[in-house]
DNA sequence: AAAAGGTCCAACCGCGGCGAG
DNA sequence: ACTCGCCGCGGTTGGACCTTT
């Protein structure tokens, strides 16, 4: 049994308050992202690491984009579904100012419920319950190699077997 | 006007990889 | 070689807000 990641009957839950935000903008301001573990304590908060680092990552961050996704944008995520399955972290990458989070709930509460009216299938189902297979490996900044087999036809990309995914994303841009 | 149903998004949860010791 | 804690990720949920009836 895996200890929690913090001392939850001292943590708050739940929405995030002005004051709380501007605690963890001051502080990190002041000593730089990182350290999610220590940082609740230095910042005065009653949050555990993990929803610190969250609330910055995915609201805070000055360089957010926030509103509507462009059609460029929604393209772009599109292609990059087809190539990269569920990885939103890479596809969000790729997004500047975007967040995983943020393209994760745009594509499962638009883009694909706009796939599937246009009656296109995509390959890439959430797994449940949780499950690493082969061709769902996990996402880190050296693993950049694809199963090809996961990729549409039509994107009429020169993609080979031995194409690391960042070339093949720059040839989406 | 209000109840019911649908949508959206911030936040939580648990898992697995990585790296320090 | 192994253990263990931290971090980052993707899946899921809860509730606020919006739309429809």
């Amino acid at each position: 049994m895996r200890k929690p990641c913090c001392d939850k009957q001292d943590t708050n839950k739940g929405a995030w308050s002005k004051q709380e935000d501007q605690k963890l903008i001051d502080y990190i301001q002041k000593h730089g992202e990182g350290n999610w573990r220590l940082l609740p304590k230095g910042a005065g908060l009653l949050r555990c690491g993990k929803s610190c680092r969250l609330r910055w990552m995915n609201y805070l961050r000055p360089d957010l984009k926030r509103g509507n996704f462009g059609e460029d944008e929604e393209d772009l995520i599109i292609k990059l579904h087809a190539l990269l399955g569920n990885r939103w972290s890479l596809i969000a990458g790729r997004l500047p100012g975007r967040t995983d989070n943020e393209v994760k709930n745009y594509w499962n509460s638009h883009l694909s419920k706009k796939l599937k009216s246009k009656g296109i299938h995509h390959p890439h189902k959430p797994d449940r319950p949780r499950q690493r297979s082969i061709d769902h490996q996990p996402v880190r900044s050296h693993d950049t190699r694809v199963n090809t087999s996961q990729i549409l036809p039509d994107l009429n990309l020169n993609l080979s077997l031995s194409n690391p995914v960042e070339e093949r994303l720059d040839q989406l841009q």
